[in-house]
DNA sequence: CTGAAAGCGCTTACAG
DNA sequence: CTGAAAGCGCTTACAG
């Protein structure tokens, strides 16, 4: 026989149903019913001999059937941005460990931000009739879940908030956190401040960058526009942002990092300059605290802010119909000594 | 009106269906069914019909209810050990990838290292009817799998292999990598090895202690009992073992570690010691390059891992039912400077 | 080209 | 305590 045998219509296998239970217990299917939900009013006679075929045949409800009868599917989708990235991580986590206890679960998608992506992703769990959407937006424009939303889909968007429709937001406090990290480099000298971040239309790329502005305006300090460096997280463009900064007659002497991705670049970067150069980046990075010198970040909690978010989602699904909120975490400045880096005596 | 409103009966929202938008455009089911999967056999004028009749209601297809009918679910389950261990992040997106390609959502749980947890998570799985399960397993015995892979639901184990049960896998070579790390050390002169590893229950940690003992043996040294230590990965357990070994009268002067976790446990302690330890760890982690010294590692392709599990499930779902194979892929020593120091000078 | 009937495997609402 | 009938929202198989 060859390898390649096919199977003629692979179905659900030949499943045992309740009927074929009822069949060979010699019961009603409702009888059977009853005993694999643990409903009451089953004769313990009657029970052991449905329970007997149940075992004999290797039965295990369906519960895609279930669920079209019942309405609800027990289960809620995540979208997020890349499932590789160890920031999500933590935040998966606590999503599923949340749907867990209210007995539900977790499908899981990445946009790999990408708006389109994101859209059919969220819609193909909306067709799949999920309970709830927890949401990293890739996109700007939410409207098309409008009908899904209407129709009862309890939708929380978490780390950006949703765009042109108003809906449950957990986010960090993108802004404060990155203020506060410049102004810390402000506070140990530096007035030649660097900023590289990620891709502009992310909410929380450009809300950092607000931060910079605003700590170096609130300083006196006018940024020069080649101290700003926008654009996707790839080392290659990352490193080239970095060497530009360096470079010319003016180089920065710090630099603030717009997210953990860029961080890890720079560090490799820095790691290989001659002249010590500060620096502090936003999300927290393993093993930080044990690189020379030890990395000083702006930490969100992750894990909280998936926890909030399911909770929030949670809390919609058990009927809350109170306005959409939004929730805005505090972040952490963690000094370990790359943001304590003074500036380099001026000449 | 209060905050906590609550609706009657949450089901699906009033979600219109294939009757109403068939009703609305005065045809009949099959029509709209024909319309809605793009099925040819319509005219042009019908079909506008219908298409503003669906637009107009807002509809969406449940695919729920399409599931139950064609017996396909059009989605696949993995359970891990645990959805924030960084290790598992681009096996996780991997497998997402091939799920996707081939149209297929994921559903994703931790087993958090617990056998009874997995089985729960997996049978669950089994009755959503999942048309196929990827597995890192937690237990050791799967025969309780038998009824469901009899029914037709494709499963391949993957980083460990399936308990009891002769089911396909795709491995790590946990054995060789082991092997060669240790062999590593002792080719840069060490003699008293140490061994911290995750719990010895668990496949790759009593693979990679194989090849451990048998790197000691094929050099003629016979490994101290006080020199190897199997528990948990929890930090303050990992960190008592390292200071076990450095001390006494013949403390080890390189250390061999299981996998990430344990890594970056021992990294800390030994960068807190006085005198320098050889450090050879299983798992590659992030900048482990940039430490002082850098991390040697036995590194593992975890993406490779997951895509190939993925491939093979996909292959099994397309109809191949040849027998359950075993794939073992190999490892890569990285040398970066910590595995390659010398032991002090005997006094 | 179009649609009425039956059925996927369950649960609901009801009757005995 | 028990079960027959109807129905969840689709697709299948068939007839017109």
């Amino acid at each position: 026989m060859a390898d390649n045998t096919r199977r003629p219509e692979p179905r659900y296998g030949n499943r045992p149903t309740m009927k074929d239970v009822a069949a060979r217990a010699g019961v009603g299917l409702k009888t059977v019913s009853r005993v694999v939900n643990g409903e009451p009013g089953v004769t313990p006679d009657t029970e052991r001999r449905v329970q007997e075929s149940i075992d004999a045949l290797g039965f295990r409800r369906n519960d895609s059937a279930r669920v079209l009868r019942k309405g609800r599917t027990a289960s809620i989708g995540l979208v997020l941005e890349d499932l590789a990235d160890p920031f999500y991580g933590p935040l998966n986590r606590a999503v599923e460990e949340v749907a867990r206890a209210h007995g539900a679960l977790l499908i899981n998608g990445s946009s790999a931000e990408d708006p389109d992506r994101e859209q059919e992703l969220v819609l193909a769990l909306c067709a799949r009739r999920v309970d709830g959407l927890i949401v990293i937006p890739a996109g700007h424009d939410h409207r098309y879940l409008e009908p899904e939303i209407r129709a009862g889909v309890a939708t929380v968007f978490v780390d950006r908030p949703a765009g042109r429709i108003d809906a449950d937001a957990v986010l960090s406090d993108s802004f404060g956190g990155a203020r506060s990290g410049v102004a810390h480099l402000i506070a140990h000298g530096h007035r030649r401040i660097g900023f590289i971040g990620d891709q502009p239309r992310i909410h929380t790329a450009s809300e950092r960058l607000r931060g910079y502005r605003t700590a170096m305006a609130d300083a006196g300090l006018a940024p020069h526009e080649d101290w700003v460096s926008l654009g996707t997280t790839a080392p290659e463009r990352v490193r080239d942002a970095v060497v530009a900064m360096l470079a010319g007659p003016e180089p920065v002497t710090a630099i603030f990092t717009g997210n953990n991705r860029v961080t890890v670049t720079v560090v490799r970067v820095l790691a290989a300059h001659d002249r010590p150069v500060a620096l502090v980046g936003f999300d927290d990075i393993e093993l930080a605290d044990l690189l020379d010198p030890g990395v000083t970040v702006i930490a969100q909690d992750a894990a909280t802010l998936g926890r909030t978010a399911a909770e929030r989602l949670f809390h919609r699904l058990d009927g809350a119909v109170d306005a959409p909120s939004r929730v805005v975490l505090p972040t952490r400045l963690i000094a370990r000594g790359s943001g304590e880096i003074p500036p380099p005596a001026e000449g």
